[in-house]
DNA sequence: TTGTAAGCGTTATCAA
DNA sequence: TTGATAACGCTTACAA
């Protein structure tokens, strides 16, 4: 092993140059506010160095530190993906960095990474979902740490929204399905236990149902973790009943997908047999045969305008008003009439 | 808006508890060099203080952040989740913190993305792929930051990698190919100048046909970005060939879904019309219809080896050695003798 | 336009 | 077992 020297630092710069550190932070931080022929010499001197900027210095001494967080609960399928993307380039654009951090679903490890991320110094944190202990919320208001939800609208929940109405989107649905005839329904959930949107997503189920002439009691409703193998194990368990659903309503595009593969492995037609339905709609539900009804959520607007209402929150240190968006239903192949209508 | 006290700093919960900030620091980092009176009153000032260390100083004095970066070409589809997540898995286990940054498959924007890590003060650093500009691997060494390759395997790079050979992987699955009778094909791949893995694919059909006594010439090769449009585009330029191909292979699962989406559009029947491959074993590749044939890799042994790796070369700080991984053919649906054989 | 110097919140060395 | 105190590398009044 050879020896390393040290990274060279601001002072090492000043040093080559002939400066002062301030002047060489000035050519780094506001150019303008040196002379040219200077900033020149000290530019130099940071390209010969190969000097880089210590970020924790910097955030210490600035006291901000440009990085927004970001927690989602999962980073595997592709549920937050494209709203993450714009979200980040939204930031970019702006000058800021995206820290992310996934909590698998658990509240436990939110907790922890929000603590994590507050540490590192995140001038602001975007959550999914409303669904958290009020201690953490006082622990953020102590850090003085904005923070801003998406994924879900709420008006009146404590952090500002920039989202949508899951239940009222799936109600709508929903209501499209029953027009079509169909009268026994088979609903595959997120947990809704430990996830504000996969319960608002049933209890829109329940609202289209009730506000038709029928009885709800009929509806089964199997709770999984998102997951194409977790879709195919409840579609089959769903379809394995005494009468059957005609349709299956699924928590999301995951879900549906795992369930249309069940179907095939089943022999079961979809639509012929069954229908199933989805939400987000990812590139997923496109590509499946028959493509996925799903619901249309606007994932890179949600991002690119949480990104927006976040730096606001951030820089301005207000509160932002809560912003909706607005889902839209795509029919496509999985979804006819139930068969004997 | 109302005032909001700065958080709590460790003097802050030192001054409670009546102790020096020495001590405090000793509870949070070495608890057992703390007698276990002292200890519990610090720990219930904590408590009540709400406080949490501030990363930023953490590292400045301590001058190790248990960070380590990863620098993927994209997050936007599963090509690098599963890995990076049983990487980020290992890591955690160890107590790292894994910090991820996608390059969107740009050198540039690799570069400063190891520039924002390494000065957030990453302890090392996940790479993938080997094509690099020696520059920036200068500039790792006197900021002293080791650095892993991951998703290819090559003995004799600048840096230690943990991966597998991905022009062996494919040449076999295309040697498989040809013994299946297919003569005419056509090659979807990512871009090849950018990216190491994709021409070693490349490659690696070309040394399987080259190892025949087929002619090389007839094959046409068709780079774009991936993504499931970019590979529905590319096959359709393939199959409109005068002498269309009897197999497409392609660079990637993305690719090829896309490609069988277009198949689908044009009528084209998969595999009686034309065979269709994969490479990586994406979820993907099983929920279509037919399933994918392709090369699994087993991303999750990279993911937890490469973490071992790096970890190893952050603290013991010696170079360590390649690791080869072996993928495995899958032959699914996909896949037949040529229509006329 | 540039320099001086006081922090920023930790950890770690050295003494007590 | 604990306490002083000097770093760590940078930004930013304030002064020159």
């Amino acid at each position: 092993m050879t020896f390393r020297p040290p990274a060279p630092t601001l002072s090492d710069v000043a040093k080559s140059a002939g400066v002062s550190t301030a002047t060489v932070s000035r050519c780094l931080n506001s150019p303008e506010r040196v002379i040219e022929s200077t900033r020149n010499r000290v530019m130099a001197a940071v390209r010969n160095l190969g000097y880089t900027p210590n970020f924790a210095a910097r955030v210490m001494a600035a006291r901000r530190s440009l990085t927004i967080g970001a927690i989602v609960p999962t980073l595997e399928n592709a549920i937050f993906a494209r709203g993450l993307q714009a979200f980040q380039e939204e930031l970019l654009a702006q000058g800021y960095t995206l820290l992310v951090a996934s909590s698998s679903y658990r509240a436990d490890t939110e907790e922890e990474q929000i603590r994590t991320l507050v540490s590192r110094g995140a001038d602001g944190l975007l959550l999914i979902g409303h669904d958290r202990d009020p201690a953490i919320l006082k622990f953020l208001q102590t850090q003085n740490v904005p923070a801003l939800v998406a994924w879900t609208y709420d008006d009146n929940a404590s952090l500002p929204s920039v989202g949508f109405n899951n239940r009222k989107s799936m109600r709508a649905l929903v209501e499209t399905v029953i027009t079509l005839g169909h009268r026994r329904f088979g609903v595959v959930s997120g947990r809704t236990e430990t996830n504000d949107r996969a319960r608002q997503r049933v209890e829109g189920v329940f609202d289209a149902i009730c506000a038709s002439e029928l009885n709800a009691n009929t509806i089964e409703v199997i709770e999984t973790d998102y997951g194409i193998e977790n879709g195919a194990d409840a579609f089959a368990q769903l379809m394995s009943l005494k009468t059957p659903p005609t349709v299956v309503i699924c928590g999301n595009d995951v879900l549906a997908v795992g369930a249309m593969k069940k179907a095939r492995e089943l022999s079961l037609g979809v639509p012929e047999d069954v229908s199933i339905t989805g939400f987000d709609d990812l590139e997923l539900a496109s590509v499946v045969v028959p493509a996925l009804t799903t619901i249309h959520v606007p994932h890179r607007e949600m991002g690119t305008k949480a990104a927006r209402a976040l730096i606001e929150m951030v820089e301005k240190k207000v509160a932002h008003v809560s912003v909706e968006l607005e889902p839209s239903i795509r029919i496509r192949g999985t979804l006819a009439p139930p068969p004997t209508a």
